[in-house]
DNA sequence: TATTGAGATTAGAATCATTCCAAATTAAAG
DNA sequence: CTTTAATTTGGAATGATTCTAATCTCAATA
């Protein structure tokens, strides 16, 4: 990431379009594009301090609620843990690395129906889907 | 349910061998598979209190956690709501009426794979799944 | 059946993520 | 350049859950 962000990245961002655009909310939105490995708000928070002096924790906060809102980022959560947050904005899942505490998106096939999968309630309609998975791979990487 | 539970009404329930058995368990137990609501540990404690005097809040988080830990109970979580718990073990996700505030169970397709519908990590082992959904229903009983 | 020790229960304190608050600051509309 | 409504801020408050240390009890066995 640039040392030295500027509003100029994120006013043209059609995602942010009619967001109120902020030194805050911009940096904040740039740490969750620019490593996207689903940080929670401290750990965005982390990242932030080395751009914005003083910026707080509460702040964070209300930036990525803002962004949340906005539709601009995703809050993915598991269990009970602290939330995370990831800007792909295409329906997909997430899936937890147990050997790494690696969070990967998990894209839906492309075509396939949430009722291939699931008997869902007659009539329903879904506002908000979330798909989360813990595992393993056996991958030659590790 | 019964007014005075016994402990005899859980010692032979296959899904509870090998978890010793203790009246606040039984109780517990019996509650989430009476009301199949998906209720959190404050209304599992609230319903508690009446069978056994003196329960605690502690115990009841004990409880839910050893079933849980023992296999024999689910914990479901919307968000980062309370937790909620669920005897239901055939795999299944949940969804969220937005309207009524119901969260009903919703069975997986019979013969369906996650595979079909999600782009899977290569080589991965799923160990846990967790399918949430929010939304409406159309349905005539509204 | 009485003993006994591991495991369970309890009340209350502690934790931790998140939200709330009220004052100071700032974006952006006019 | 003013204005003002929205945003930022530090610290306090909240709320679900976990921890702690002192009892208590289940259930194996003497």
């Amino acid at each position: 990431m640039k040392d030295k962000l500027t509003d100029r990245d994120c006013l043209h961002n059609p995602k942010l379009k009619g967001l109120r655009m902020t030194r805050q909310r911009s940096v904040v939105y740039q740490i969750l594009c620019d490593h996207r490995d689903h940080p929670t708000a401290s750990e965005v928070y982390d990242r932030a301090k080395r751009h914005v002096r003083g910026i707080s924790l509460a702040t964070v906060y209300n930036c990525l609620e803002a962004l949340v809102e906005h539709g601009a980022v995703r809050q993915v959560n598991f269990e009970r843990e602290s939330s995370r947050y990831c800007p792909n904005l295409v329906e997909h899942g997430h899936f937890y690395d147990e050997n790494t505490g690696v969070i990967i998106d998990v894209p839906l096939k492309k075509g396939a129906k949430l009722s291939d999968l699931l008997d869902l309630p007659e009539g329903a309609q879904i506002n908000s889907l979330e798909i989360t998975l813990r595992g393993t791979t056996t991958n030659t990487k590790n």
